[in-house]
DNA sequence: CAAGAATATATGGATATGTGTATATATAAA
DNA sequence: TTTATATATACACATATCCATATATTCTTG
């Protein structure tokens, strides 16, 4: 593989990752990991704006994050890959457990 | 848990995914699964110029992605877990069967 | 076709992030 | 204390991102 196609893959790789960097956007993420939401939906289980929804949506689909079906009026928007969950699991968990750290250092010093 | 807590660590995973959302920084975190490695070391072997992995290592350092241990004039960068690694293959996974999809599409067309 | 609802985009300002160059700090040794 | 090497920070600039409000588009239904 050429220096630059690897170049490319390693920039969608970040995009990927930005992805997830924004609170509201692995909110959304986590909303459609139990199956395929519409956007007035997502707003209202996550008490969002539904412009801001519709943003961070664009955004996840930009980068195939998500795949959308048109119902009617209605898009229905799913995880495009369950992968995603899970790597967003793993991450809370390495959070989780250096928190914990912390937390065991602040009970030695008290 | 209160809600504001929660927030917190919502706040805190995603600044988690935004350490791994830039292209220098995912090189500098898979130089770093094979073992610790300094500064110049890592400069050297990814070709970035020294200031520049410097304030990439000072973002992974503050949310705690990476440890340090200072050994005479030089500082030995870790990776702080594993999983960090763990996450971001997955996610070149996700991207890799994402790519293939469309490069079928492509063959279908064609 | 017109009305109304659902979804998407455009605009604009504040904030943040990335990069290169230059400079500063810190440790080891002379 | 001076010098050399390793690492960290500051400045300046360009780019990108966030959010909120306002507007546009698309679809269904009467």
């Amino acid at each position: 593989m050429s220096s630059s196609l690897e170049t490319e893959v390693l920039q969608l790789h970040a995009e990927i990752c930005a992805g997830l960097a924004d609170p509201s956007r692995i909110l959304i993420l986590y909303a459609l990991s139990d199956g395929p939401r519409n956007v007035t939906d997502i707003c209202n289980s996550l008490g969002m704006p539904q412009p801001s929804v519709s943003r961070h949506l664009k955004i996840l689909r930009e980068r195939r994050m998500v795949t959308t079906e048109r119902q009617g009026t209605i898009v229905q928007y799913s995880l495009a890959d369950k992968r995603l969950v899970e790597a967003l699991d793993l991450l809370r968990a390495v959070l989780r457990d250096g928190l914990a750290k912390r937390a065991e250092l602040v009970d030695v010093i008290s």
